[in-house]
DNA sequence: TCTGGGGTCCTAGGACCC
DNA sequence: TCTGGGGTCCTAGGACCC
């Protein structure tokens, strides 16, 4: 097969993300010790070097941390997502501006490409300048000839603060030495089960695994694993993070702020997570055909929480919010139960089709009624320009008892008129 | 007592068909 | 007592990512 090394992949990993946004606009959040909380201050999403330092693991139950959080006066914030996605856009606006081949991967990340003329270390080195002086938030950047390649680099970039938040893995010298160490579990592509499979089998560093012959990869990790071994042999497997051409599935889902024991308001919730899909399936310019309505209880033991579904496939795909509303009702009556405590309810949306090439069912029906197209496009806007749910519709409920907790959200600085910054 | 949310891909097994 | 083989499609579960 010909290699296409010529080509250099590039990561830029923005550091500590949620931390580092929320620093911009709380500079004295500075050298302080400060995590973001997932929804429902449940579990710990990020945290500054100095909470790291203090033994903090990423994900953690906030719970379990509380006191240690309380001895090392760390900051805890609930985290503001509108705002974090609006930091990121400035960011990835900046990355578009320096490089024309590039694809974003994660709120917090995105892939370059520099073919084989271009000077990708001086291109990356003034774009994390930018991105320091445009949007205020340190960025580091890996490169080499490929994806898993380029996010180890950036890996050392971040670790090494002697290398000024740029480092290229190719061609580098002492290559093999730093793959030595290189812990097997910190690369992309290998988690939890796979590393402890293969630190089972002696096999602890990144150079190892590269190493290892593919019959055995191939044997105990499958494709999967075999995929991370062929890009650490410098061979890129594109597919593996390609830019997909289109979601396959929309997924909204909450945990509760306390559970929901009656109906309506497990049908409040439904149909609260059903606008919030709608909207982005409107977004998108899709339609979908596949509902699933799923709920989780109390735990069970240590681990998720036993989750239970219900789906129908909808005679016509749609995007119109009641019609998916009635629908995910229907699965919701079939599914309540009297005395039972729903910790976590959500909704899943899938088998997508275009807006244009909309399928009429066997009577013809499914034309898409142009008066409430018009409805949703205005309401969309209105919650695009004034902050989702700013128009809700009726049955996503008032009261909204069961919403999660968020106790220690930052202002919308960017995102709400009404939470702006005040510079005195 | 308190443990997130939103995604993707792969694989194994069952149903069904010829 | 004998009781195929191969293909496809669907689903559930597991693994991974941020």
């Amino acid at each position: 097969m010909p290699q296409r090394s010529k080509t250099l992949f590039g990561l830029v990993d923005c550091n500590n993300f949620f931390v580092s946004c929320e620093r911009v606009f709380t500079p004295s959040l500075e050298k302080k010790p400060v995590v973001v909380l997932s929804s429902n201050d449940g579990c710990i999403v990020a945290r500054s070097n100095e909470a790291k330092a203090l033994g903090i693991p990423m994900g953690a139950p906030m719970f379990e941390w509380r006191d240690v959080c309380r001895r090392g006066g760390v900051v805890a914030l609930s985290g503001n997502h509108a705002l974090y996605a609006d930091m990121s856009d400035r960011v990835m606006r900046t990355v578009a501006e320096f490089v024309d081949d590039y694809e974003v991967y994660s709120i917090d990340e995105a892939f370059l490409r520099f073919g084989p003329r271009e000077d990708a270390e001086g291109t990356c080195r003034a774009l994390r300048a930018a991105v320091h002086r445009r949007v205020g938030i340190p960025v580091s950047i890996g490169l080499d000839a490929t994806r898993t390649l380029a996010k180890a680099a950036a890996k050392f970039a971040k670790r090494h603060p002697e290398l000024h938040g740029v480092f290229s893995l190719q061609g580098h010298p002492r290559k093999d030495e730093l793959l030595e160490s290189f812990e097997v579990g910190d690369l992309w592509g290998i988690g939890r089960q796979y590393s402890k499979k293969l630190i089972g089998a002696g096999i602890r560093t990144a150079r190892m695994l590269r190493d290892l012959p593919d019959t055995w990869i191939l044997r105990h990790l499958g494709s999967s694993g075999l995929r991370v071994a062929m890009e650490l042999r410098g061979m890129p497997c594109g597919e593996y993070a390609a830019a997909r051409e289109h979601r396959k599935s929309i997924i909204c889902s909450r945990s509760c702020g306390r559970p929901i024991v009656s109906l309506p308001e497990l049908k409040e919730a439904v149909a609260t997570h059903i606008a919030s899909a709608a909207e982005t399936l409107r977004e998108d310019g899709l339609r979908a055909r596949f509902l699933t309505v799923f709920v989780g209880f109390r735990k069970q033991g240590y681990g998720m929480p036993y989750p239970s579904g219900r789906s129908v496939q909808l005679e016509t795909p749609t995007n119109d919010t009641p019609e998916l509303i009635r629908a995910a009702h229907t699965l919701v009556d079939a599914m309540h139960h009297d005395g039972l405590a729903y910790k976590k309810v959500g909704v899943r949306l899938t088998d997508f089709s275009g807006e244009e090439a909309h399928q009429l069912d066997v009577f013809g029906r499914g034309e898409p009624d142009p008066k409430r197209r018009a409805a949703w496009a205005a309401l969309d806007k209105i919650n695009a320009e004034w902050g989702t749910g700013t128009v809700k519709f009726a049955a996503e409920g008032v009261a909204r008892g069961w919403k999660p907790k968020a106790e220690r959200r930052s202002p919308r600085y960017t995102t709400r008129w009404d939470e702006l910054k005040v510079v005195r």
